[in-house]
DNA sequence: CTGAAAGCGCTTACAG
DNA sequence: CTGAAAGCGCTTACAG
């Protein structure tokens, strides 16, 4: 059986309020005693229980990454990244961590309060969060503190951590229209996400900016699929035979529209130049290697674990609770100047 | 403040044990108490309390996923879909699942079962253990629930799930002896890495029953690094020009040793064959495309998960834990014909 | 510096 | 079918 707090206290000839203090880190403990019983719990193998610490302190602070729609991709590996940064910040810190998935169905049949009550969680960071999510609407009036990844919300209990994505789309479209691109597609992801209606806005800025024309039916959304991406390039590239570039809302996407290309005999990047977002794995492996935008994952979910610590221990620097991680564009060989006759 | 089991005792009018009853679906109770309890449990946004759950019964319990040396790769992604098998099984179960990440410092500070115990974990699964690692040589006398990934060991407490990593490796050196590679080198993983022991054991033997002699200075280790794998694969392509193939532990190994090759201007498939190891995603969108074995670490995860209930509910069929996944070998365009002029 | 006692929110024999 | 009571392993005022 395993040893208790009380089997400590008895061998150690001692209260177990004096085994729970030194446990805890009490200083008004003496010395002598505090070895004794450090040597009794080792040689009993004794460790505190969680649960009972739990239930009876409040003290103990769990914070959990949720994962929405955590039917992970091989190709993309961001929920790990930001798995990673999270469990990263946690290690360092007094907070236990835990991790769940949740879907839209799950998230029908029990509210996030009832969630993180179930499971002790003190305040959540969630990825993959979508605008259409049941999720979405109860925390626009949560008390819970939670942090969301690339999504924004009004709600001083709700941090937000991202890069911008808006100004990362400007960025990159903007170097295209340097390399002397006038007709620019965008292959988007889905209406549902708030990065892709962001990835969008900086598209247009960009074309705005240049006093180029913003063409609707330039604009195309792939849900994200390799296979969708595919197909709406093939369309987009044979109604509109002008096109020289095309920005996409992520890698996968790009990918999709790599294979297109190729697939309708254009050369990428001498007939097609092509931008990705995301910089995952495959864009510096594929041919051509991919241009991209970078976001890091890692220091993302770091910085959402931390941020979820401040606003738990009401700490916020200057009430700022959105958080901007910068980006950064890796140039690689998708994009090249529009050729003469294209112009 | 959350409602708690005497909330809600206390508005349906009855007592706590009663609540406790139908929330725990027992069935001697009145179908009209059963409904006006869960009326009341609904409007007062009541869910038990997981902790006082745990402490009061031996019941809740709890699997773990541990990963060890979580310094994750973007490029291999294996991990993650153990994590997604394992998670895939728990959510059809009973059991809870929480994730946990260790490493050999950690594993010095703190025993297993201390770890399990202070997490009030029933059983783990356990995924990238070394054998040189702590945590191997106390679960070899563990009586706690485990299963161990990729590794094996002969503790009737102690389940493994694996490929049969041997046997597939017999079989894609056999394929690269049948298109005539008579010198055929291998670039290994680590000697700590059980894998690497059984993947070097199918090499010998394909060689062997092939009568071809098993030339010592052939087999490299690369410690699973790309950058490692492309030095020594050069030293050893350089000291050994009769070398037509490469066998490699690992899809990243086979990487490194692609450039390489590359690198010293061989050409993969004409000059040099290549077989890697795992399939990760990139193996399929590298040129020339990769032929890899493949194995299914989702399935592997889920089966460890499910021998795992197994061995706690003391269920094992004919007492048999140690569980084999089939594998399969996905063939590109990496390998070739030896050429006449080689042989 | 140390201990007795109440309490955290549940489950589970047991009695009726 | 329902309830009173003990107990799970801790923490935390409070008293000394």
């Amino acid at each position: 059986m395993r040893a208790t707090i009380r089997d400590v206290a008895k061998v150690a000839g001692v209260s177990i309020a004096t085994v729970s203090k030194v446990f805890n880190g009490y200083s008004d403990i003496n010395q002598e005693t505090k070895e004794k019983i450090f040597e009794v719990a080792k040689e009993l193998d004794y460790t505190p229980n969680m649960a009972a610490r739990t239930l009876s302190s409040k003290s103990q602070q769990t914070i959990a990454l949720i994962l929405n729609e955590f039917n992970f991709n091989r190709k993309s590996t961001m929920p790990l990244e930001v798995l990673n940064g999270v469990y990263k910040f946690t290690e360092q810190s007094d907070f236990e961590f835990v991790f769940y998935g949740t879907s839209t169905e799950k998230q029908e049949s029990k509210t996030f309060r009832q969630f993180c009550n179930e499971h002790n969680i003190t305040g959540a960071v969630i990825q993959g969060l979508k605008m259409t999510d049941p999720y979405y609407y109860e925390i626009q009036e949560t008390s819970l503190p939670t942090v969301l990844i690339d999504i924004v919300m009004d709600n001083p209990q709700v941090g937000t951590v991202s890069i911008d994505s808006e100004a990362a789309s400007l960025e990159a479209v903007n170097y295209l229209i340097s390399r002397g691109h006038q007709n620019i597609g965008m292959i988007n992801g889905s209406r549902d996400a708030n990065v892709s209606t962001l990835r969008e806005s900086g598209y247009r800025q960009a074309l705005e900016k240049n006093d180029l024309l913003v063409n609707e039916s330039y604009v195309q959304y792939a849900n994200f699929d390799e296979d969708i991406a595919f197909l709406i390039t093939k369309n987009l590239l044979s109604s509109h035979k002008e096109i020289t570039a095309l920005f996409c809302a992520s890698d996968i996407i790009a990918i999709g529209a790599m294979r297109a290309a190729r697939d309708m005999g254009k050369k990428v990047p001498e007939d097609l130049s092509i931008i990705g977002f995301d910089d995952i794995v495959l864009a510096s492996y594929v041919t051509p290697t991919l241009t991209s935008v970078a976001q890091d994952m890692e220091t993302i979910g770091f910085e959402a674990a931390k941020l979820l610590t401040e606003i738990i221990k009401d700490n916020l620097e200057e009430k700022i609770n959105h958080w901007i991680i910068p980006h950064d564009i890796h140039y690689r060989e998708s994009v090249a100047d529009v050729k003469k006759d294209q112009k």
